[in-house]
RNA sequence: GCGCCCGUAGCUCAAUCGGUUAGAGCAGCAGACUCAUAAUCUGUUGGUUCCAGGUUCGAGUCCUGGCGGGCGUACCA
C-alpha cells in the first residue's frame, strides 16, 4: 500500500473547563486511529488546540479577577498535561488566541468578502447594563411568555415545557451575569450568506462518503431541505476574540475562528518542522479526518467546510462523529461522583485501562458509549489481564535463560493464521470499529491460551528430555502474544513498549505481527499490568464527588450586598433592644384593598399574640403561611396603618417584591423563643 | 411542541441485500487444570428480538401505530 498523507483533529476543548472522561472518548478515539495509521506505516499528524475565545472565558476571567490570557495559559497546561497523561500524543497543540490564528482569520475572511458572502444586519438582543455587555439565551433567565405557561426562571430561548421565543420577550428577565435587568437593544452584526453555498453542500455532505449515513441524513432532513439561515458570526465588544479588521469594535464570534485554529495549529507545526505547509492543507492527495462529538455536527458538516471551500483549502475527507459518554447508564453527574476528571482517574488508574475500554466500546456509529464501572473492571481485568498478558506471564520464565527457539517451531498453523487475520483487524482501526478489532483480537488470545492448555509447558517443565520441547512451546505462545500486542499497540503503547523490551524487539510497524521472532534472548518477565481492584474505582468516584462538592455550592455574588452597604457598627446593647420572637402564624388573610399586605396574626406561645401587616403578598399566597413559624420584632412600637394597628414585623431578606424570603428557625424552635 | 436516533440473553454488543435453527464476550452453572496476577481450559443454562398490526414464500431487518429511552431544535460551550 503507497504512503498515505494524514492530517487528523479532534475537536479543540473549551478552555474553561478541565479533561474530564466524556471529553477522553474523544481524544482518545483519535489517538488511537492516529497511532494506527503511523504503524501502519503511514505518514500521520495529530494537530490540536484549546479553543479560547467567547463570552464564557470573558465572564470567567472577570469572575477570577485576573486577565483571559492568564486564564487559557493555565487552562492549556492542565489540558496537555492530561492528555499527556493518557498518552494521547500531538504533532502539535496549540491555541485559537495566536497569531497564526489571527493570520488564517483574515484570510478567511478577506475570501469571504472576495466571495461577497458577507452582509451586514441589525440584531435585537437583551443587554446587562451593569455588565456592559449582550447577553446570549442562555444567560438570561425570566419567565416564559407564552400564554397560559408562566413557567418561572426559564432560559433565554426555551422553557422546560417546549415553548420558544426570542430573549427579548421574556417577562421579567434577568442578566445570570449580574443579576439587573437587562433591556433591548441594537447592535449591526455581519453574517455569511450560506445559503449561496447550498448547492455545495448538498452534494459534498450526500456524497463521497464524508459523513456516516446517519448524519447526512439528519443534515437534509433538518437543514438542506430549505434555504439555509444566514450565520451571524460577529458579536459586538466587550467580546474576547479576534477584533474583524473591516469592522471596529466587532468581534469573530468563537466558532467563526475555532475550526480555523485546526489549520493554524498545523502552521505553528510546519514553521517548527520546517514542512510545507500548503502539501498538508492545500494538496488533494492529503487526507483530512476529523473527529467530533454529535453536540458539534452542525458546524463541521456545514459552516466548516463551506468556509474551507471558499478559502480555497482541503475540504474534509470525512467527519467523524460519535456520541456522548454515559456512566453506569446515566449522564455524568457531579452529586453522584461520575463527572470524573482526567486528572482524577489518573491519581487512582492506569490510563491503559480506559483505552482499552473505550476502544472495545467503541464503534463507527454515532451511538453514546456508556462506561459502566464495573463492566469496566471485570473487561479490564479479564480480556487484559486474565488472557493476553497472561500469555506472557505464564510462559516467559520458562525460556528465561534459553530465549526463543532459533526456528519457529510447527504450531499447527495458529501464528499464519492469525498473522492473516491481521488485515481484517486493520480494517476495523480505519473504520473506526475499534469494537470489532478487539473482539477480533481477544478471539484471538483465547485460542493462544488454549495452546499453552494443550501442550502443558508446566509438564515439559519437569523432564530434562523435554526441554527442546518447551522451549519451542513458550517459543510458539510468547511469538502469539508478541503479535497480539502488535495488534493492540494503537491502543496500548505502553504494552507494545514493555512486549519490546521482554523480547528485545521494538514494535514498530504493522507487519511484525506478519513474522515470528526467532532466537531472541528473552528478559526476565516483570508484572506488564496490575488488576483493576474495586477499591480503587470507588476512591475515585468518592473524589470526584468531593471535588464536585465545592463547585456545587453557589458562587455568591456581590449584588446584594452592593445594593445595600452594611450600616453603621452598633454595640451588643444596641442589639439587645431588639427584642426578636419566634412565632407562629396562626391566621393569614390578604388585605383585599392593599397592594402589598397580608394580615398576619401571629401567636407568641400561651395567650400572647400580635397582630402584623407584612407586606409580602406578591410572594406568598396567605394558606402557605398559616402553621409555619417566623421571627417577628416583637418589641416594635404599634403603629397605625390605613386598615389597622401593626404590632411588630416579620423580618425577610430579599429586594421586595416577588423577591421576599421569610426567616424561620431550625427544627425544634418553639413560639415565643427569643432569638439571641 | 417539532424532528432525529435507539430498543436483540442478567450486562455489553453481533447478525451481509429481507433468507436455514437469532450469535459472541462477560456474568451464572457443572467439570478439568495448577504454569500463570483467584489467572486458564472444556462443557453448559439462558431469547415472545419492547408491544400491536401490516407487506412478503420468508421480517430482528421494510411499513403504520403505540410504549420506553437518548439527543437535537441555528447568535449553546
Amino acid at each position: 500500500m503507497s504512503e498515505r498523507r494524514i492530517l487528523v483533529t479532534a475537536a479543540l476543548p473549551y478552555a474553561n473547563g478541565h479533561i474530564h472522561l466524556g471529553h477522553l472518548v474523544e481524544y482518545l478515539q483519535t489517538d488511537i486511529w492516529v497511532r494506527f495509521q503511523k504503524l501502519r506505516g503511514h505518514r500521520c499528524i495529530y494537530i490540536c488546540a484549546d479553543d479560547t475565545h467567547g463570552t464564557a472565558i470573558m465572564i470567567r476571567a472577570r469572575d477570577d479577577g485576573r486577565s483571559e490570557e492568564e486564564l487559557i495559559a493555565e487552562m492549556q497546561q492542565h489540558h496537555i498535561a492530561d492528555f499527556a497523561g493518557f498518552d494521547i500524543e500531538f504533532e502539535n497543540y496549540g491555541s485559537t488566541n495566536s497569531p497564526a490564528n489571527r493570520e488564517l482569520c483574515h484570510e478567511f475572511w478577506q475570501q469571504l468578502r472576495a466571495a461577497d458572502l458577507v452582509v451586514e444586519r441589525d440584531v435585537t438582543q437583551l443587554f446587562d447594563v451593569e455588565a456592559g455587555t449582550f447577553l446570549a439565551d442562555r444567560f438570561v433567565r425570566g419567565t416564559c411568555p407564552h400564554p397560559g405557561c408562566g413557567l418561572t426562571d426559564q432560559y433565554g430561548d426555551s422553557c422546560d415545557n417546549g415553548h420558544t421565543y426570542s430573549p427579548a420577550d421574556l417577562i421579567d428577565p434577568v442578566s445570570t451575569l449580574s443579576g439587573s435587568k437587562p433591556e433591548v437593544r441594537s447592535a449591526p452584526h455581519l453574517f455569511i450568506q450560506l445559503e449561496q453555498l447550498h448547492p455545495f453542500l448538498e452534494a459534498w455532505t450526500q456524497s463521497g462518503d464524508h459523513l456516516q449515513r446517519e448524519v447526512a441524513n439528519y443534515l437534509k432532513g433538518h437543514f438542506l431541505h430549505e434555504p439555509l439561515r444566514d450565520w451571524d458570526i460577529s458579536r459586538p465588544a466587550p467580546y474576547f476574540g479576534f477584533e474583524i479588521p473591516d469592522s471596529p469594535g466587532n468581534y469573530w464570534y468563537v466558532w467563526f475562528d475555532a475550526p480555523i485554529g485546526y489549520i493554524a495549529s498545523t502552521r505553528e507545526w510546519c514553521e517548527r518542522e520546517g514542512e510545507n505547509f500548503d502539501e498538508w492543507w492545500r494538496n488533494e492527495a492529503t487526507e483530512i479526518h476529523h473527529f467530533i462529538g454529535k453536540d458539534i455536527t452542525y458546524f463541521h458538516t456545514l459552516f466548516w467546510p463551506g468556509m474551507l471551500k471558499v478559502a480555497g483549502f482541503n475540504l474534509p475527507t470525512k467527519v467523524h462523529i460519535h456520541g456522548f459518554l454515559t456512566v453506569n447508564g446515566a449522564k455524568m453527574s457531579k452529586t453522584k461522583g461520575t463527572f470524573v476528571r482526567a486528572a482524577t482517574y489518573l491519581e487512582h488508574l492506569d490510563p491503559s485501562y480506559l483505552r482499552y475500554y473505550y476502544a472495545a466500546k467503541l464503534t463507527p456509529r454515532v451511538d453514546d458509549l456508556d462506561l459502566n464501572l464495573e463492566e469496566f473492571a471485570a473487561k479490564v481485568n479479564s480480556d487484559l489481564v486474565g488472557k493476553v498478558v497472561n500469555l506472557a506471564s505464564r510462559s516467559a520464565k520458562f525460556v528465561a535463560g534459553l530465549g526463543l527457539s532459533q526456528v519457529y517451531p510447527d504450531d499447527g498453523g495458529l501464528f499464519a493464521a492469525a498473522a492473516q487475520e491481521g488485515e481484517q483487524i486493520a480494517a476495523a482501526y480505519e473504520n473506526c470499529d475499534y469494537n470489532q478489532a478487539m473482539r477480533r483480537i481477544m478471539a484471538l488470545a483465547d485460542r493462544a491460551n488454549a495452546y499453552v492448555e494443550q501442550h502443558e509447558p508446566w509438564k515439559l517443565k519437569k523432564d530434562p528430555e523435554q526441554h527442546a520441547r518447551l522451549q519451542d512451546v513458550c517459543s510458539v505462545v510468547l511469538n502469539l502474544f508478541r503479535q497480539l500486542a502488535v495488534y493492540l499497540a494503537p491502543v496500548l503503547p505502553r504494552l507494545a513498549e514493555q512486549t519490546g523490551e521482554l523480547l528485545g524487539a521494538p514494535i514498530e510497524h504493522w507487519a511484525e505481527s506478519q513474522s515470528p521472532l526467532c532466537g531472541n534472548e528473552v528478559a526476565k518477565f516483570k508484572h506488564m499490568m496490575q488488576r483493576v481492584e474495586k477499591e480503587q474505582v470507588q476512591a475515585m468516584i468518592e473524589e470526584s464527588r468531593e471535588e464536585a462538592a465545592p463547585a456545587m455550592a453557589p458562587s455568591d455574588s456581590g449584588d446584594a450586598l452592593a445594593a445595600e452597604p452594611l450600616a453603621e457598627e452598633i454595640t451588643i446593647d444596641d442589639f439587645a433592644k431588639v427584642d426578636l420572637r419566634v412565632a407562629r402564624v396562626k391566621s393569614a388573610e390578604e388585605v383585599p384593598e392593599a397592594r402589598k399586605l397580608i394580615k398576619l396574626c401571629l401567636s407568641l406561645g400561651g395567650t400572647e399574640e400580635r397582630t402584623v401587616f407584612a407586606g409580602i403578598k406578591a410572594a406568598y399566597q396567605p394558606e402557605q403561611l398559616v402553621g409555619r413559624l417566623v421571627i417577628c420584632v416583637a418589641n416594635l412600637a404599634p403603629r397605625k396603618m390605613k386598615f389597622g394597628v401593626s404590632e411588630g414585623m416579620v423580618v425577610a431578606a430579599g429586594g421586595g417584591g416577588k423577591e421576599v424570603y421569610l426567616l424561620s428557625p431550625d427544627e425544634g424552635a418553639v413560639p415565643g423563643e427569643r432569638v439571641h
